[in-house]
DNA sequence: TTCTTGTCACCTAGGTGTTAATAT
DNA sequence: ATATTAACACCTAGGTGACAAGAA
């Protein structure tokens, strides 16, 4: 009844253990939460969110020496759980299934103080996203019916640890050969990198020889 | 029920005669069409949208040397008339009402066979904008309401001449001064010019001088 | 030491009028 | 002549990891 899209990118991810940045402003999770959405009624209402549980009650530390990460403690003390409504939210069925519904509006901040509606995460701690279609039902008995119209989903390869700056360098270069935004930290000389996660090629201008000296001023020929 | 948001630079534009770019991909307006809506119901669902109605049967003709508009014949063929609805549609009143409705997803083209669902228009022809709200009405007589749940607006300051090319300079130079994308060709000296539209103040490293020059290379030193 | 913050160059994505070339 | 097109420099707006400095 939903799938996750680009699971082949959430599995190489998962395999070296996905990290996602928070920062005071809110940072977008990558690779995004995208989901098909299949069985709903074409012309009933439904609400579709996300929230974020915590794996366990640790806290973690990762050793850069031996490339992993250990227990450092028992958890921080829970954040303010909050829930990512999709902002399409209140559609009907036809509406979420003629497309894939993409959570790129969503953002991860460790700022407990936050006041933008975004999702706040302790650092070096793990979570598992999650992903709810709530029916709306407006019927005088929707109090018993309140399970059956809401229903849960769980992608294991989607959990992560949250953090304010990478840990493995392994996803730091995952996450630059994959998010065209990071396309400015890729090194490729030929065009055998130049082919994005989606197999699309790059546009003629790109790919120029990267350097990250930061010129103190520059002229007009 | 409807008012009309920069009603002044409407105004200003109406005064000098608008015109609205037309462009084969589409074009978006400016000034954007936006509105405030009052006195809808919180609960009910509406649908707000937008078509464009000749202001007469004319082809129009620009003479340079007087500065003015002339007329050049009768019309040319009507094109295929079309229809935009608002993306947030349908929504409730409150959903509307709580926030400005702007309709900048709105392009206009000259292209006939546009399959983009662009507004089409022919270039050298006058154009009435006009803003519609529709009640959504599931009831068995709707068919008998029809007239009363169908309310259109009509702004006569947003008519405009549609144009591939800007005639009237005096047009250009407002668009220019007063559209946040074209701040590029804007030629200011001082901090005089440099307020827009909403008496918003540039950003630091804003208003370096304009050459439009183009360099053959750069260099960084 | 370990973790967090703020700034930055470098991108994506797309909205401007200009200009030269091309239709009509 | 007049009108249209396509490429382009220059913007707005905002998403990246790198890095240096700061905090715990």
């Amino acid at each position: 009844e939903a799938k996750l899209e680009m699971k082949s990118l959430w599995d190489e991810f998962d395999d070296l253990g996905t990290e996602m940045i928070v920062t005071k402003a809110g940072r977008r999770m990558f690779p995004t939460f995208q989901v098909k959405v299949f069985g709903l009624d074409v012309n009933s209402e439904y609400i579709l969110m996300m929230d974020f549980t915590p794996v366990d009650d640790k806290r973690y530390r990762y050793a850069f020496h031996t490339s992993s990460w250990s227990v450092a403690g028992k958890a921080d003390a829970a954040m303010p759980p909050r829930i990512h409504v999709h902002p399409d939210s209140p559609a009907k069925g036809g509406h979420w299934m003629k497309q894939i519904v993409s959570f790129d509006k969503l953002k991860l901040t460790n700022n407990l103080l936050d006041d933008n509606g975004h999702i706040i995460l302790n650092s070096m701690h793990r979570f598992q996203p999650r992903f709810h279609v709530v029916l709306v039902d407006n019927s005088h008995d929707s109090v018993q019916r309140a399970e059956e119209n809401f229903k849960t989903f769980v992608f294991d390869e989607t959990k992560f640890t949250a953090v304010t700056a990478y840990q493995n360098h392994r996803i730091t270069q995952l996450k630059i050969q994959s998010n065209p935004f990071a396309k400015g930290f890729r090194d490729c000389d030929t065009e055998e990198c130049a082919i994005d996660v989606l197999g699309n090629y790059p546009s003629p201008n790109a790919s120029r020889s990267r350097s990250h000296h930061r010129p103190s001023s520059l002229q007009l020929m």
